[in-house]
DNA sequence: TATGAATGAGTATTCATTCAT
DNA sequence: AATGAATGAATACTCATTCAT
């Protein structure tokens, strides 16, 4: 008797509300990513997630709120991952080239987060846009590239008044970009983009990235 | 007078078999660069052409096939329209700066060949791979890119044995992606991606790019 | 009056699988029956069973499974059928007499199955090869037709050594082939083909079939 | 000069009524037997004959005249194969045996009539009602027949007061029916319908059916 | 005589979504 | 909290048939 009442919540938990949610949003983050918005199938959410298809229209609303649960997902669980990077204790230099080889990897082991990017993009941002909780999704190595700019400055190593924001998105730029397009560009340059050709892009990058940050000397005397 | 007679062909060809696959194919190009491939609809391609549907199946085979002919009807205009670039008159510098400008306005201009690359690309490269006269994919901008470079590197301005489509690739990462991923961008970074940002990145992207090209002196003799 | 309540499974059991299940497969034989494989229409199923077409894609596969599945109930429903036929206690001439009957007024009264027995044999019997558990499929009458042709022949009135399928063959050829080709039976031989006429039929295929069964005595010496 | 107006008639028979007549109807002819009515397609049959759609409709209406036109070549083509058939010069008994196994033989290399005949009566005979010219599709068969069992009523070795068309589709019957259902046979029997089974099956039927012929003497003495 | 161009009306199949329990 | 049963509205694709030359 007293087993049966406890069987209920112990051994399997067919019934849980918050592992049901979960469940639900890894699948759909997966299904978006792979089939985009308009290619994405619920019944293969709800098969992948193993729960009833009335379930997920329960907990999230129609395919349009699933896909926007499933895009703020991809953030947030992009921006977890970025908490492991450790710069502070490294030299302005070093940590640029850190940041630079960071993010290239980054978009390299997470093709869901890029492909989540690149189908919101397609489809005019109307999703993200509804995402007001900026915090969630604003990433934290904005700031952290911020105090190593000031502190490259500060050393003499880099200029001074280089907007973040901007300088980030040049490094997005540089490292999405051949992640991105990996299969046209093999196609259209039939060059082999591999692990040994992105850790050279990287390095490349890096470098170029560097340069534009060193005070202009003598030859810009401006 | 006798040419009224004829006007009956110049007015209204009813039956042109070159014009109503044109037709088609503009229409695709414009189907699938706004919806991607699994929202494109055949009966709106159909509409917006302004033939019917068995007409495509016809000329084109299924929907896939012809989202291949639109691949490839994007990479041949966007090619065209590269042509009408002149770098040769120019030093070395600036031609470098006329082609960074030119890309990214380029991509800015044309936001249709954005769209299919990135939906190409999200569908993991399965239809460009099919397109094998390579010619009509390859861009003439690396040629060109190439001669510039050897130009500079004869003239000491820029330093030797630049890869000339890693250096295009590079181009293409930094005007490629503020367009590509405006709406994320502007979502989460809150800056105003518009036409002034947008020409003070090229100038920065000039900037950046030209500096990672010039020779290292004792300025950087690590 | 308990009993009022409980009616509502009675009377419009409006989500009972089984029920839609049989349904369908009741329309199917009809339509596959009287259309032919490419004849038939999923819509006319639908409707004829008082369901949507999902549903049948749901419990069935497609069109061709369908298909499959109508003809596997065609001989279940015939072989059902058979079991009604008593010949037991029948001395081995009536016996044959009454098979022989039974027969023709199986086809005859069941014309939904000589139709898919035919088209089936149009579609080069891919689809009853795919049905293994023959069992289903095949008729028990052979071995009763065996039991007789055996005591007939301890009894002396029938020769030993007849192979039941193939006399069983026998049988289906003289009764199947007026039934399946009435039309162009009558266009032809301008006969009228009607219930007297089948009568006499299988009288005379009764009598032809037990004279090849009888013993080659000295009548016929050859 | 000369020469031009010759060209047209000589070389290359372009245009040409009576070749192109021919050459649809005997692909119409392929493709219902293979396809059946509701399967088969005008497309493939225009590209078979070697001639373009629209000419198909000019020359014999729509699909159901087509078909119309296919089914009555059918028995054209089989009734002049029939032609071939000499029994005048054999006994009574050899003439049957020759004529049962012409006929097996006969559905057997001619399948497009077995199928055409199946696909008829499938449809209910609505076609073949629609041949009135009746001259062009009886059998004379049956015409050779009646003399046989004439000239064996006559010679004692036949009873006398067979009716030859019921006698003929006795014959028919066992010979169409194997033939016609050979993919059921084999998948419900099991049994290899190959051309050994089939020449027995011609043997055996030949003789249950010329012992349906012999008189009936003390055994039956009415 | 002959055909390339074109289409209206289907036809199998899919998919997001809801109902009843 | 959860799901099996069910469907309206598409959606890709087909096919007999006609048009214009």
């Amino acid at each position: 008797m007293s087993n049966s009442t406890k069987s209920k919540k112990d051994k399997k938990p067919t019934r849980d509300a918050a592992r049901s949610k979960s469940s639900i949003l890894s699948a759909a983050l997966l299904e978006f990513s792979e089939y985009g918005h308009a290619g994405a199938r619920i019944d293969r959410i709800a098969k992948t997630a193993g729960v009833s298809k009335p379930l997920i229209y329960d907990y999230f609303g129609d395919k349009d709120d699933l896909y926007t649960a499933a895009l703020r997902e991809a953030y947030v669980q992009i921006r977890a991952n970025e908490l492991a990077l450790q710069l502070d204790d490294l030299d302005p230099e070093s940590a640029i080239k850190s940041l630079v080889t960071f993010t290239l990897n980054h978009f390299r082991s997470n093709p869901w987060f890029v492909s989540m990017l690149n189908t919101e993009n397609l489809r005019g941002g109307s999703s993200i846009r509804k995402i007001h909780d900026v915090s969630e999704i604003q990433s934290n190595l904005v700031g952290k590239l911020e105090q190593i700019l000031e502190r490259g400055a500060r050393q003499g190593v880099f200029k001074a008044g280089v907007n973040p924001v901007d300088f980030y998105i040049s490094i997005a730029s540089l490292c999405y970009f051949p992640i991105s397009n990996i299969h046209t560009l093999r196609a259209v340059f039939g060059c082999p983009i591999d692990d040994e050709w992105l850790a050279q892009r990287a390095e490349d990058a890096s470098q170029m990235l560097l340069k534009s940050l060193y005070p202009d000397k003598l030859s810009d005397p401006k």
